[in-house]
DNA sequence: TTGTAAGCGTTATCAA
DNA sequence: TTGATAACGCTTACAA
């Protein structure tokens, strides 16, 4: 491991000479630079991150945190991050749940942006600075230094209902995300003040609490198939739960949608070769966006003002026109 | 930002103490233990990983590298990988191939694995040694602290194109990913391999040479679509490319298998929903393994064999009986 | 049981 | 144009 001690020695100067160097400083002698940047190379030195973090305080590097490793759109989220930073000096550093609040504390990273909705809300708020500012993407956070970057549930969520009324169908069944989340509320609120509006009445026996994942939405549908009349439409709150249910159905027989029609939200990748019916949101650009706010934010230039989003209804063949 | 001489201040301790309670130590009298754990909690102290890490020399995190946004299995490589550090005491540190130099050198992770194939070897090569061992997914690294961990192309994809010959298929067309990778020149070797043993004549010109991305399949199509015969089958090096294949013979009118079988290699989420017959590689598993075989090498209990991994084809109803 | 001090690799300040 | 030196937050001998 080559330090920059190493280069100092070899090139028989000091260490702050070498520092000067790496760091563009206009006040070396053009030969000797010449020759530090060669020994650079040939001794393949490449400046200790911590070393420098922990003198300078600034890493020019962003956080990216997930947890959820069955949301095949986090990539494209990723994606845009990536390609936002890069073009604009920043590192991208990316993390799981757990190792996360060490990279945010201390300045290992100039800033984050979470994804996990394991991350409490608390622990948030806690880590954003003026120096360290945030962005959260699908909550919404009051604080000063952080900024909320939201798609639009309740209204593409109101038009994608407000269709399946429209197309007949009456008997609904929703299967819910994480409970706390607010993409969950949002959602299931958007469902129900439809429902409401055209006086469709709404058993909470029909509502099916999951956790986004695919088993979550395989094992509601089995559960629904029990009672003694299955719905004809299973709004669920993302595509995962969807498919998951469209499996458990197809594995009794059920056609779709001509037995019972589902929905999901997202827009995954598999949705489109399902046929589901569901709702898209802009991915990469929304990592893009969360990037380019964090760093304008650590910038100093940004705001923290809410941004949403807007998502399209998708509508493909898993609905119909309500036979019932 | 609290550090630990804001927690030594607070206690009325030197810092050495605080450190030894931090690390575990015995050394430390039960009453001041508990004060300074209380005070850490208060002033939600937590140690900087930089301090730590130049001090240490060692940082109890692996990092993981990739560069291909398009395919969604990788993150089932990254949950198989966070599964099994997390288990284990370390960190996952997850980046892309831009910022992956800095933090593969000068111990800010103790060990890597390397699924980026635009990571070129030499860079490769230099970093591992005894104390930083590396694995890389889906490349053969001859040296001495790098375990290359390989899915057995070869074996999968003779299977392949055996079964698409008994099924009667002659006229074969090759869409190849990236020229380079050891991936890439496997499939295509069982490719022409079996044909050969079957003196199935292949011309040059059925070869296209794509990235692994969707559009290269798309565009290879196109271009197949424009010579005077098409192709009974189109072999395809990964899913996506075969996915973009499948896209542009629909939208010309073709149907799947009548007019032209495809297959691809990976079992993408995409490709079961798609119906894509493919080769499917233990992606979860994969991650898990290479998590494993690193922190085991980083502890010094391990070893460097090049180790395969047998993925299995899976026949869907995009490859038919050859009905010319 | 606790404290002192050196040092990890860097940069910044100041002096030469 | 260059070089000493202190400091960033931490751990670890060693001393008290």
């Amino acid at each position: 491991m080559t330090t920059i001690k190493d280069i100092a020695a070899a090139a028989g100067v000091s260490v702050s000479t070498v520092s000067n160097v790496m760091n563009h400083k206009s006040n070396v002698g053009e030969e000797t630079r010449q020759r530090i940047l060669r020994l650079c190379q040939e001794l393949h030195y490449i400046p200790n991150a911590a070393g420098k973090n922990l003198k300078t305080g600034e890493s020019k590097t962003i956080l990216f945190n997930f947890g959820d490793f069955d949301r095949s759109f986090y990539l494209k989220i990723i994606e845009g991050i990536n390609d936002y930073a890069g073009d604009n000096g920043y590192d991208l550093m990316i993390c799981t749940t757990k190792s996360c609040e060490k990279y945010m504390h201390n300045k290992l990273t100039d800033g984050c942006i979470i994804l996990d909705y394991r991350m409490e809300d608390k622990t948030i708020q806690r880590a954003a600075t003026e120096q360290y500012p945030i962005v959260v993407l699908d909550r919404v956070l009051p604080h000063p230094y952080i900024k909320s970057l939201v798609v639009n549930n309740y209204g593409p969520m109101t038009e994608l209902v407000e269709g399946i009324v429209e197309r007949g169908y009456r008997k609904f069944a929703f299967i819910g995300g994480i409970e706390h989340t607010d993409d969950n509320k949002e959602r299931f609120q958007a469902f129900i003040d439809v429902l409401t509006k055209h006086r469709i009445p709404f058993r909470r026996e029909n509502y099916f609490s999951g956790d986004y994942r695919e088993q979550s939405g395989y094992q509601a549908a089995k559960i629904f198939m029990s009672a003694p009349e299955l719905p004809e439409i299973f709004v669920c709150a993302n595509d995962n739960m969807a498919i998951g249910a469209m499996n458990a159905l197809r594995e009794r027989g059920y056609r779709i949608p001509d037995d019972a029609a589902v929905t999901g939200f997202d827009n995954c990748e598999r949705a489109e070769t399902a046929g589901l019916t569901t709702v898209a949101a802009p991915d990469y650009e929304r990592g893009y966006l969360a990037a380019s706010s964090l760093i304008e934010n650590i910038k100093g230039g940004g705001n923290f003002e809410l941004m949403k989003l807007t998502a399209v209804v998708e509508w493909r063949k898993s609905v119909g026109i309500c036979p019932f």
